[in-house]
DNA sequence: GTATTTAGTATCGAGTCGAAACTAGTTTGA
DNA sequence: TCAAACTAGTTTCGACTCGATACTAAATAC
């Protein structure tokens, strides 16, 4: 069976989208609107727009402003227009949308699941996935998503952390988030 | 981060998914409907019913009814009333069908990225996820649903092999198919 | 031989989705 | 400099997904 991979991650894929479902129930929310929520937590200031939000799903931009309203109307994210460029929103997870993120992602069960993997096969899980889920990501030729501090522009100079794309300086906290501009 | 594994899961289906999509629009076939001809093309007699694809996707035997419908209606598959018991209609993928999975299932550019792994480090990652997959079903309670040849049934005799459930004989080709009422 | 259970279908309303048309702000370049 | 091209985001449309609920028909229980 040549397929059994991709079988395999439909399959853990459909489990979580399950438990997803349920968990977003409390609050009426959709397994996507939680995903965008998701991101929304782990990205970066150059990276918490729709349009970074819509690369992310490999959605189109009209269903995640959807989503995105949705979100907003139940105060769980808030917009802040851009101060330097108007047509830009910035997409920030308020206290009750980090609330429900911390006691709902990721689900409860698969955490559970997670704990039959020895802490070396956990590593070992998470840096194969990395590497196929990066040669996927190259092979449909779609924005790499990586975590700022591992990126290509990220420079330490004497007088602290320096994007070399923005020219804008960076906190340690920072670094640890997710940037659409992520370059290997 | 604890969710690493959790949110790389997500992103590989979301890549599947947003491939799947685009495969299936010569037919007009959503990624659900996809996924439920593959899963009929990998089940065995036992397991190609309405009731379990419905537990195979993880949805509400009202929804498969529809997508079934579907696939029905485009001659992907066709409905056969049960000898025995006329509430069952088996669903058997049609030459149409399989042709179909044949082209585009798993997507090209997912088996594309699959190579960048050694052939060792592919069959880890099956490992690893096997394992993951079926703490999680065991975690949600679920149905295992897992290939007839390793279940707890089966029974190979001096005249064949026997499914100790049904207590009916199985083909050497039979016991490669999946098995909902797979028990370990 | 009625009651319960099981397999499957039909219908509803809320939400997802892509496509396309739209507004408004920014950049380009003659 | 100022119109054309481009970019960020929204709105609307129609087809589809989805769970919930109510339904039909057949099998089983007792």
């Amino acid at each position: 069976m040549n397929d059994e991979l991709f079988n395999l991650i439909e399959r853990l894929a459909n489990l979580l989208r399950q438990e997803t479902r349920l968990e977003g129930q409390s609050l009426g929310l959709q397994p996507i609107q939680q995903e965008a929520l998701y991101y929304l937590s782990t990205c970066n200031r150059y990276s918490d727009t729709t349009l970074a939000v819509t690369e992310f799903l490999g959605l189109t931009k009209g269903t995640v402003s959807q989503s995105l309203k949705i979100l907003e109307s139940k105060t769980l994210i808030a917009k802040v227009k851009d101060k330097k460029d108007k047509r830009i929103t910035h997409l920030k997870v308020t206290e009750a949308g980090l609330e429900f993120l911390m006691k709902t992602c990721p689900p409860q069960k698969f955490t559970d699941a997670i704990t039959s993997l020895s802490v070396d096969e956990e590593f070992e899980t998470k840096r194969l996935l990395k590497k196929v889920l990066s040669s996927y990501q190259h092979a449909t030729g779609r924005t790499a998503f990586g975590v700022c501090q591992h990126c290509k522009f990220n420079r330490k100079t004497s007088d602290g952390i320096l994007c070399d794309l923005t020219k804008e300086a960076l906190s340690s906290d920072d670094i640890m988030l997710i940037c659409r501009e992520y370059v290997v």
